[in-house]
DNA sequence: CCCTGATTCGC
DNA sequence: GCGAATCAGG
């Protein structure tokens, strides 16, 4: 399996939501391990997820590592279809501007603290915020949608249907090899 | 022990 | 670029 643009933009959104690097290895499924997320997260350059500032803590230099003798299992994968995935990337690259285009209701933004210039960005997250991302996390106008969630939800109404849909639709296809 | 992310480096 | 092995730590 490789990292194709669809399981790289899930990839982005699950790390952004804060989930751990194996839960998202799970999600991922077909044999990716959190190893393979945290490596591609670090290629990915999105590794500090919250504005926590790195320490950058120098560790100890590490010993060589031992010849490899037994086969690693990096070799061959039983490629898989990638089953109409692709139908999907349109909705996705809808949301590439300030702000999605169709909401429900036009909610007002009932935030703690008001964005400056018209965008939530990671510091005004809260519990009243809607944590959907929204651009490319690395541009400058990377935001969040910041309208009220949906309660016990990061997501206001809207982004937590297209957030959770496709998992509904993923339980009648269980995908397992073996 | 369980888990977390960080880093190195053979592939 | 990828990710197992290994690290440091909660």
């Amino acid at each position: 399996m490789s990292w194709t643009d669809e399981r790289v933009e899930l990839l982005k959104r699950l790390w952004t939501e804060g989930l751990s690097a194996s839960q998202i290895a799970g999600r991922l499924g077909n044999g990716v391990t959190r190893n393979a997320v945290i490596g591609k997260v670090h290629r990915l350059n999105l590794s500090g997820r919250v504005q926590q500032q790195r320490v950058a803590a120098p560790r100890a230099p590490r010993k060589q590592r031992e010849p490899s003798l037994a086969p690693r299992a990096g070799g061959s994968m039983p490629s898989m279809p990638t089953a109409g995935s692709s139908a999907l990337k349109p909705m996705m690259r809808a949301e590439t501007h300030i702000r999605p285009a169709a909401i429900p209701e036009p909610q007002p933004l009932r935030l703690v603290d008001l964005p400056k210039d018209g965008r939530v960005t990671i510091l005004h997250l809260s519990d009243k915020t809607c944590k959907w991302p929204i651009g490319d996390p690395g541009s400058e106008e990377f935001c969040f949608c910041g309208h009220g969630p949906r309660e016990g939800s990061p997501y206001c109404e809207y982004h937590a249907r297209l957030a959770y849909q496709p998992l509904q639709d993923r339980r009648n296809r269980k995908v397992n090899f073996g």
